[in-house]
DNA sequence: AGATTATATAGTATTATATCTATATTCTGC
DNA sequence: GCAGAATATAGATATAATACTATATAATCT
């Protein structure tokens, strides 16, 4: 219960919006964890992550419009890297929801209404 | 550079990911952090956001079924919080991004690809 | 130069989201 | 019971996101 009192400024409201629906897909989560030691190319993503190339790419391709991921090219690799530490934050706070969420102190899902 | 050590389980990833997605949209963190302080019926938060009641049922309704927000019904009102304040902190996490962008320490797009 | 590897990009079909308008539901006061 | 207020819900439509297939690019090796 502690006051936490956020405040985004109406600006940067859009950008807040666009880094969290960034990270809100399954894969994309998938891959700044994977990022998280260090940089790795594309085809190493592709088999940890079991996906096919493109999709690997297609995803890292949004999460660098986006400020997310970053690259360096070596020959024909392109080593992608996180752009800033800073987003392993959220997912350090999602790590604590999942704690919250199994000790049930917070139940997730509404399935009276779910959809 | 502190070495954070991110581990979300493979079966919460989903969960993380819909928490993220929800949250992704500008109006729905309006929402959020107009909620911080206590408990609103719809018209509030219709007019605080300037925005048609459809609308703030709407993006009410999913972030209910998402378990982010909970009702509490008095008459014809329906009084809307926070299902816990754990929202707040990825928002407070947001807006940590927003110090280190304004301070130049994150360039967030990538405007040689932007799209 | 040709073959191979690694990756990006284009095109497309499918599905999900967002917004708007219109209408339904539910409660209250008369 | 009727009128009005507060809110939910339905339906239509527009837009965006996703995943897939196919192809292009670019570097390396022979």
């Amino acid at each position: 219960m502690s006051t936490i009192k956020t405040k985004i400024s109406p600006d940067f409201i859009q950008k807040a919006a666009r880094i969290l629906k960034t990270l809100g897909h399954p894969n994309r989560i998938k891959i700044v964890e994977y990022l998280e030691d260090g940089e790795k190319p594309v085809s190493q993503i592709q088999r940890k992550l079991d996906l096919i190339q493109p999709i690997v790419s297609q995803h890292l391709k949004i999460m660098l419009d986006r400020g997310i991921v970053k690259y360096r090219q070596e020959g024909t690799r392109y080593y992608y890297s996180l752009a800033n530490d800073f987003i392993l934050k959220i997912l350090s706070c999602m790590s604590d929801a999942q704690e919250m969420i199994s000790k049930g102190e917070w139940t997730l899902e509404n399935f009276i209404n779910s959809n």
